[in-house]
DNA sequence: AAAAAATACATACTTGGTATATACTAGTGT
DNA sequence: ACACTAGTATATACCAAGTATGTATTTTTT
C-alpha cells in the first residue's frame, strides 16, 4: 500500500518517470525503503489503470525513451484521503516471534527457552547496530533518518522487555502442571474409525 | 513465511489435512493468525512441491474425501532450522507511519502535524481496546493470548512515545529555516533541455 | 577505443492473500 | 417429508507485492 502512495506523493510534487521515481523514493525515505525497480513500473501501471496517474502525451516529452507520469485529480484526492486516514496497527497482533514461541510449545522439536534465548541474542545484536548508527548520525540534515532509528530502537527495546516477560511467565507455567497451549480442532473431531470417545 | 512453518509445526505434532489444519492453527495461534482456508491448501501444495510434506497413500485413509499430509525428514529439518534461527527485526526500519510522515513533508497536500495528530488518535483508540481485552482476559488458559496482548500494547506505547518525539523535533525544525527532507534524484540530473547548470 | 557503470523500461515468476465455486453431511424447523 | 441452514472439505481463479532477469542505450572511466 505504501509504495503506491509514496509514488503518488512524489508525483504530486512533480511529474516524473519510473527510473527517477525510484531514486527519489530512496532519497526521500532512505535505504530501507529502496525497492526493486521493477516494482516501480508495475505499481505505476496499476496506478494508471485506476486513474490515479496518467502518461504525459509524447509531444511534451524531451526524451522519447522516458515515460513521464503526472498525477490526476483522482490521484490527488486519493493521496489526501491516505494522508488523513491514520494507519491501523492491529497487525501488531500478528507477531512472528509470538507465533514461533507458541508453536515451539506445541512441536517439542525445540524448547521455548531456546527460542527466547536465540531471539534475545539477535535483538541485542540489532539494537547494538542501530545504536551505533544512531550515535554516528548527527548531521543536521539527518533528522528524519534519526527519527526512524529512534523508532526502530524503541521497538527493539519493547521486544526485549517482552521476551523477559515471556521467560518469566513461562517459568511460572513450568512450575505448575496445568497444560497450556492445548491445541485441539474446533469442528468435528477427527473421526478416525467409528469407535470410542463419542460425545 | 510463518504460515508455512506453522503448518509444518502442526504436522510435526500429528499428520492432518487442510481443513483441520486451518482450525488447529486458529486454536494454537488465536484469532489474529486465522488465515483464509484457501491459503492452507496453496501453502500445503508448495510444501509438498518442496518435499517438506507428503500425502498419505490413499490406502491408509479412513475417508477418501480427505487429503492427509505428513511431515517428511526434510520438513522436520527445515522446521528445526526455522526454530533455531532467530527472526530479524530489521523490517522495523521500514515503518509505514514514518514513510507517511516523511512524505507529508514533501507533498504539502497535508501537514505533518495533522498526520501525527490523526495517528495519535488512532493509536490511543487501539490502545484502549487492547487494554480492555487485556483486563478481561484473565482465565488461566489464556496466558499466551495475554502475552500477545502485552506485546501489542508495549509496541503501541512505543509508537505513541515516538509520535511525541516527532512532534517535538518537528517543532524545533519549524523554528529554524533550514530545508530538511530535501529530495533530489541521485543519478543523472533531469536534463530538461540542453541548457544551464552543466557539471 | 574498450570496458564499466548508469540510465531506462519491461516482463516473467514467486509468494501471500482473498474470494468464490463446488459438493457432501448433519441438524433444525415447519 | 421437505427445505433451510450450518458445518466439513477441497480446489481454483484472481490480485497485489515483491524479486529476478533481460535488453538497449548512454555516459563515464580507464
Amino acid at each position: 500500500m505504501t509504495v503506491k502512495h509514496a509514488l503518488l506523493a512524489l508525483l504530486d510534487k512533480d511529474e516524473s518517470y519510473g527510473y527517477q521515481l525510484h531514486g527519489l523514493m530512496e532519497s526521500a525515505l532512505g535505504d530501507p525503503w529502496s525497492i526493486n525497480i521493477g516494482q516501480v513500473y508495475s505499481t505505476l501501471s496499476r496506478l494508471e489503470r485506476d486513474g490515479f496517474v496518467e502518461k504525459l502525451p509524447e509531444a511534451e516529452l524531451a526524451h522519447d525513451d522516458r515515460t513521464v507520469y503526472s498525477i490526476t485529480r483522482r490521484g490527488k484526492s486519493e493521496l489526501r484521503r491516505w494522508f488523513r486516514e491514520p494507519l491501523s496497527r492491529d497487525d501488531r497482533l500478528r507477531d512472528d516471534v509470538y507465533a514461533k514461541l507458541a508453536l515451539s510449545r506445541i512441536s517439542r522439536s525445540v524448547s521455548p527457552g531456546e527460542v527466547i534465548q536465540a531471539q534475545r541474542r539477535q535483538l541485542l545484536k540489532e539494537l547494538h547496530q542501530l545504536t551505533q548508527l544512531r550515535s554516528s548520525a548527527d548531521g543536521p540534515n539527518e533528522l528524519p533518518y534519526i527519527l526512524l532509528l529512534e523508532s526502530a530502537i524503541m521497538h527493539l527495546e519493547a521486544d526485549l522487555k517482552w521476551l523477559d516477560l515471556c521467560e518469566q511467565k513461562l517459568e511460572e507455567l513450568d512450575a505448575t502442571p496445568s497444560p497450556y497451549f492445548e491445541s485441539r480442532p474446533r469442528g468435528r473431531p477427527p473421526k478416525d474409525d467409528g469407535s470410542a470417545s463419542g460425545a
